[in-house]
DNA sequence: AAACAAGTCAACCGCTCGTGA
DNA sequence: ATCACGAGCGGTTGACTTGTT
């Protein structure tokens, strides 16, 4: 399965493309087009499989390719569209014009590299929950966002400058499941003029909300992140989603200020993504759904819970 | 200058999905 | 309904480049 019958001849080439088969092939593509990517090789005269020239074709020598690094405005975009569908490099890619899949996979992968090798600091731990059986590569959830599967969210957010635009509306959202710990607690001190502080955000009202969508969150890891200083942020709704999460809630979308609502929100969201996704996050805090722990920087936290947690969520990267 | 490590990226592999017979 | 096939996707590999000692 998987191989191509044109894959199984013996001649096809591999490896680097020659100067040569590139010319080939462009000639070939821009004066005939590509139809069937299997016929093309014998056309073109290339001992290459069609699959090969496909990507050679899609990944490299397309005209509207665009090379070199990426802006910083891509960066985002890569951030926040993985943030959303998680490892849907061909979606993330749709959203960058000249960008291919591949390109970007390779981005994330070699930045994502860096940030799990960057060793913890003692002093300053952001937090991340996360199931380690399925990586941090793994998309939020493989049907989309559904509210009632998620539990915890994870995603950075900086030490400095925790500013969330409008409390109100983000916790009001169901989305709310979105939802993270951060042990950086002796840093705050230094640096909680904007920040929330533990009590701030473990009031009843914000934690009713939590709650409404964790309702299995393991008392060990609140103690725990009593215990260790640990206030939580949270990451703000998917927009793509968006129209279910406030269907119900607070936002009748079934009318001009529900809409209204809705856009709000979307304006809210969208800012507030924007300024986490410009900060520094030195490192993580994982939840192990399979063995139930929770491992912080590499050191194993054990906590006895027989929770709920539900469905991996993604990573959402730390810096740019 | 040489050796090694780390990073980058093109290409391949294996799988799923869609489509048509 | 089933099968075969091609297209497309995501994960992985490995060659090459760059940085460090």
């Amino acid at each position: 399965m998987g191989q191509h019958s044109c894959c199984n001849q013996q001649k096809v080439k591999r490896g680097l493309w020659s100067p040569e088969e590139d010319e080939k092939l462009i000639r070939f593509i821009t004066t005939h087009g590509y139809g069937c990517w299997s016929e093309v090789p014998e056309k073109a005269g290339l001992q290459r499989c069609g699959k090969s020239c496909r990507l050679r074709w899609i990944n490299y020598l397309r005209p509207d390719i665009r090379r070199g690094k990426f802006t910083h405005d891509e960066e985002k975009l890569i951030i926040n569209l993985h943030s959303v569908v998680g490892n849907k490099w061909a979606h993330i890619a749709s959203h960058l014009p000249g960008r291919t899949d591949n390109e970007i996979k390779n981005y994330w992968n070699s930045w994502i590299k860096k940030k799990i090798n960057r060793k913890p600091s003692s002093t300053s731990m952001m937090t991340r929950l996360t199931t380690t059986s399925t990586s941090i590569d793994q998309p939020h959830s493989d049907h989309g966002y559904n509210p009632t599967n998620l539990s915890f969210l994870n995603q950075d957010l900086c030490i400095n400058n925790i500013k969330q635009p409008n409390q109100e509306t983000v916790f009001s959202s169901p989305l709310s499941s979105l939802f993270m710990l951060d042990t950086s607690g002796s840093v705050l001190e230094g640096h909680n003029g904007d920040c929330i502080t533990q009590t701030e955000y473990f009031n009843d009202s914000m934690w009713q909300m939590n709650k409404y969508q964790i309702p299995e969150l393991p008392s060990q890891v609140l103690n725990f992140a009593s215990n260790n200083s640990i206030y939580s942020g949270y990451l703000p709704p998917l927009m793509e989603n968006l129209d279910g999460m406030v269907q119900g809630q607070n936002c009748d979308l079934n009318n001009g200020e529900g809409r209204e609502c809705l856009i709000q929100k979307q304006h809210d969201f969208n800012e507030w993504v924007e300024d986490q996704t410009n900060q520094q996050c030195p490192s993580y805090l994982f939840w192990d759904d399979e063995h139930q722990e929770v491992q912080l920087g590499g050191e194993e936290i054990v906590v006895h819970s027989a929770s709920n947690i539900g469905p991996t969520l993604s990573t959402y990267p730390t810096s740019l």
